[in-house]
DNA sequence: CAGTATCCTGAACGATACTG
DNA sequence: CAGTATCGTTCAGGATACTG
């Protein structure tokens, strides 16, 4: 049991951050979402080593959330570029409230302010929990039920 | 630099997911949702060792998420439990966007359906992202800004 | 603490393109 | 057709983290 213990758990919190918890993948998605789709690229932003990002960008392939897909610059070669899927464009959603939860609660001096916009209209969109008729709930007013236990 | 490498970066979304990202944050902080606040019931829910145990609910203290309130029960000697503080309860739509995507794009056979509901109501909520005025917008409508480049 | 697994650094490797 | 540069991948090591 070395790495992702929980990977095939029946609880999809589990399985969601046996994802987004492996080291690079958040953040590679992250730049995705950016934008981001080479792999010189991805090295260039995260600092991360190139066989670990190959293992990362497969693993996220193999997952759903990127796909490869070749390209060729005129003059160049075959390259390959990395684009997120719809799955993986959903991923938005956690992400956001991730990164919206650290800049209200893990502040920094030099906090920089990056967030995610309604591509449409530029308003500021965050994450919150919603009823299915479109109620904001509090994440206070809010509880976690698993099946196991009754109730 | 071994493990977290951009714990004091300016993007938020790194910040948080160096917290969530770490291997047994997210789950401790999903069970502590759940109810569970004692120190042998983590051990038991996760099959956690128990000094990554107590590094990791260190950890979550230090970063404001959880508190560690002693107790006592009648003929036993003290002990403590570890309870979200409302900094660590409004987590719960991060886990809750993560648990949402896991379970609709990660299938597994026997999948169970946590999921988190309304405590007044029992209605199911789930992760979105909305406008500040309660507008609604899909993930792929979504785009991420960085402060960075221009805009 | 001992044994195992994972990660990261750095370097080497095949593959492709441009050069002369 | 060699000679060189770049890209993406893989390999070898030392350090670190996890389990029991």
């Amino acid at each position: 049991m070395p790495k992702t213990s929980h990977a095939t758990s029946g609880c999809a919190i589990a399985r969601g951050l046996d994802l987004l918890g492996e080291r690079w993948t958040g953040m590679i998605v992250r730049d995705a979402l950016r934008g981001i789709d080479r792999f010189a690229d991805f090295v260039a932003e995260l600092g991360i080593a190139q066989d670990v990002l190959t293992k990362r960008l497969n693993a996220l392939v193999a997952a759903g959330v990127m796909e490869r897909i070749p390209y060729q610059e005129d003059g160049s070669r075959m390259r390959y570029r990395y684009a997120l899927t719809p799955t993986g464009r959903q991923l938005a959603t956690a992400l956001a409230s991730i990164g919206d939860w650290a800049a209200a609660h893990l502040p920094v001096d030099g906090g920089s302010t990056s967030h995610f916009v309604e591509a449409a209209t530029g308003q500021r969109v965050r994450a919150a929990l919603v009823t299915d008729d479109g109620r904001i709930v509090a994440p206070v007013d809010a509880q976690l039920v698993v099946p196991s236990a009754g109730s």
